[in-house]
DNA sequence: TTTTGGCAAGAGCAGTGCTCTCTTTTGTGG
DNA sequence: CCACAAAAGAGAGCACTGCTCTTGCCAAAA
């Protein structure tokens, strides 16, 4: 190994203690984490973490990345069951459990983004893979027939539609994948109200009331209005 | 007029003009409010702030009140047209509309809550106006004959929504309150998904998309699985 | 072996929330 | 009308933050 590459590997294991210092301080203290707080923890001088990362963002980023990248690995790995309905919810609550099992790094991708953030491009691959998986599940429905189209989308929104569905399930109908986006903007609502206090004093039963409303996003897939 | 209430008056003016230095702030930096910056924008010191919030957590809070009680109250003017589905539609747009209007009060209430920060008693009231809203609308369909009501909820679940339905639409049935709300958190997900970036360079008929996806959400409140 | 480049440390700047003390203002009861 | 107490404002100060700059060091490269 050439010793160019033994300053590489040190460094990257440097990196990934500096995250993973970072995510154990993002859990106790939530949002505003602290470098200097992550340094001290470390044993290093603030300063010296800005060899690894530019910036607070920066940090932030590589953190957002690898969230994006575990929930997309956890909701890949969910997937069972037959039929369209069942397969659809096994992702529903595998993305839930992962959200409860890491509120802040949730709140961190699904939440108020931090102002004058603008996310880099290399965030965009891992965010989609979730909706990925629905799209390949739906798709799936579709080809089986397990899923009616419905009537079509005409307009600037069909045609970026159509672009999107030719992307993330080739072959799909347009007006499917805009119901799957819809049900995945749901999904995403259900555990953001649940995990940012909406449902506080009001709902415990939270993984039944959840299902009920998967089933209703699943039923809004498979049968068009 | 007593000098008590004269005092009272003034102070409750500069409260409001506090709020109104931080609102001014919260659009322009978003949401990591400088109680500094805003006493010098009022030409004050720092300190004299706290004469009026005890800390900036107390001035988030009274700015989360009054986004939720402005928001209740667009939703509440909004309610036209004749028939569940108009009605539910106009209720959506308007709850749309003043979250483009507003991105960062919106964020500060339906975003990530800010760690270690918990809602006071004051906020409950307030932020329960629009669900209300749409609890009454639910209630009148319910009432015209305009909504089924479906297999009726059990267990748990069954009994909290059957005291959420008591309380917010008398009369109504649980399972049709659970899509009610179930509508609410797809409602809040959409317009936040929208205004956090989700669909960011994938779907530009916003208006459109939120559109379609509230004509679901009426038709799963509507139509039962 | 010499040189060079990456790494770490420390000081320092401008900003933050918040507290404490001191002074000024102001409404009011005698 | 005036003295007084309460409310309000000002300013210094503390501990913290993100970030930059300079300095020194040590290991890898030539």
């Amino acid at each position: 190994m050439t010793a160019a590459s033994i300053r590489a590997r040190v460094r990257a294991e440097m990196t990934d203690e500096i995250k993973a210092v970072a995510r154990r301080h993002l859990a106790t203290d939530g949002a505003n984490l602290s470098l200097r707080a992550v340094a001290r923890d470390l044993g290093m001088a603030s300063s010296a973490v800005y060899r690894y990362f530019a910036s607070r963002d920066e940090l932030l980023t590589a953190m957002i990345i690898d969230a994006y990248d575990a929930l997309g690995a956890t909701a890949e790995a969910s997937v069972s069951g037959s039929g369209f309905t069942d397969r659809f919810l096994s992702v529903g609550h595998s993305v839930r459990d992962w959200a409860l099992a890491h509120p802040h790094e949730w709140a961190l991708i699904y939440g108020s983004p931090v102002p004058g953030y603008q996310a880099p491009r290399d965030t965009v691959a891992p965010a989609i893979r979730v909706i990925l998986v629905i799209g390949r599940i739906v798709g799936d429905a579709s080809a089986a027939g397990e899923a009616a189209a419905g009537e079509p989308i005409t307009g600037k929104l069909g045609d970026e539609l159509a672009y999107v569905a030719e992307q993330a399930a080739p072959g799909t109908p347009p007006q499917l994948v805009a119901r799957a986006i819809g049900a995945w903007i749901h999904l995403c609502g259900a555990v953001s109200a649940e995990l940012f206090g909406q449902l506080n004093n009001t709902i415990d039963a939270r993984r039944e009331f959840f299902e009920l409303q998967m089933r209703g996003a699943a039923a809004t897939i498979s049968r068009p209005v």
